[in-house]
DNA sequence: ACCCAAACGTAACGGTAATTACAGTAGTCT
DNA sequence: AGACTACTGTAATTACCGTTACGTTTGGGT
């Protein structure tokens, strides 16, 4: 690991060849993020990506094959980090209320981040071009959030505070409510930016509509 | 009005030249509807609104002035008929269960129409370059059907059935639990299609949530 | 029947942007 | 060092498409 002995013969990684092509494709990568985000796939420049990047063009048509392959390679990089981006700081054993609080305003803040929003725009744009990437995409964001929310409920559960028959039924109401006002407004006003007492009252009215209406699904 | 004697000096329209021109216009905007939904703006091709509409087009620029015009012609058309698409089927005195699925069932068969969603991803889309277009499209439709069951539950709460403090912001996530999942699922996935059953489960769950949980806002 | 404005068809113009070709450079491995 | 590979820079190629120009046609009002 010393600077002046960094031999890629030993490296434990599982790629053979690291390091200078690695280094441009993340440039890249990155670089086409941020085009892409902000004039949409069709609007987005090839050129204006690796003025961006830095790179030349010729490497780029060499290690994504096209405008399509970076599109792909892009949202698939994008895909593999939800996972971790998506970790929701769990409320571990708190009390409902307060538990439901946490969660859905971790959830919610973070959904109404411009990147966010500017990449719901993307792929809703491009679902019918893309319709796998777009698929797998919110399978994953879905997945797991509601996965960490439904451990949370049945918790909940078990400690005998709530009665909830199907958590993960009950985990994707819980964030429809949080969600679906904000999302609508966002998408359609991307100026919009909502504060966080706007946040707050939200998650206020979906966990006492939740906790109030859950039961009744039982 | 008798077929013979259609003096345009003294018809009770409005318009001074009607015929023709209004014809030609009605089958561009026809035909830029279907393209535009179909490819999206950046992508939609004059040339193939002409051949569909099967006009000239010299006489679709001369009528809209470019792409952008005959685009927010379009739009205007659907917003000005969002009014009367989007009537609720009202439920009028019925029992606020009956009546919550009644008119639960009619907007969201509605909502995943596939010309309604494809609507959706266009403005979605391209809420950015046409903000106030966007805006306009969602407020409308917003406003329409939230007036309508707020109208319906400030009866039921005469009746005695329930109590609502606030009738719109009641109607209002009433329509996001009936929503949510569903314009999630279909705006990524634009070849499902949810079956009828499925529609009218979801419009279930809501009702139960609703009725339990409104009346914990108060 | 005559006239005018609107509609038509077609082709040309202009610009943009994806993609490729090619000649030169730099890094790495033996 | 030498060779092989990958990267760079720039210019050409190619295609597409919005927009305009222009000469012709047509339909309706007098």
């Amino acid at each position: 690991m010393s600077p002046s002995d960094s031999g890629p013969a030993d490296t434990p990684t599982v790629e053979p060849e690291a390091g200078r092509a690695e280094l441009r494709r993340a440039a890249f990568l990155k670089a086409a993020r941020e085009v892409f985000l902000e004039h949409g796939y069709e609007a987005a420049n090839m050129a204006e990506i690796v003025r961006r990047a830095g790179g030349s063009l010729s490497t780029l048509y060499a290690q994504f094959g096209g405008k399509k392959g970076l599109f792909e390679a892009m949202i698939d990089a994008r895909v593999s980090e939800i996972t971790t981006q998506m970790q929701l700081e769990l409320a571990a054993h708190a009390p409902l209320r307060e538990g439901l609080t946490r969660i859905g305003e971790d959830f919610l803040f973070r959904q109404v981040q411009p990147e966010n929003l500017n990449f719901f725009r993307l792929m809703v744009a491009q679902a019918k071009k893309f319709p796998e990437m777009a698929e797998a995409w919110s399978r994953r964001a879905q997945e797991a959030v509601r996965r960490a929310l439904a451990g949370y409920l049945e918790d909940r559960v078990a400690a005998g505070e709530i009665r909830i028959a199907n958590a993960e039924q009950a985990a994707s109401i819980y964030f429809d409510l949080l969600r679906s006002r904000m999302q609508f407004r966002t998408l359609l006003m991307p100026s919009y930016v909502p504060t966080e007492q706007e946040v707050r009252e939200q998650v206020e009215r979906a966990v006492k509509v939740f906790i109030g209406g859950i039961e009744s699904l039982n």
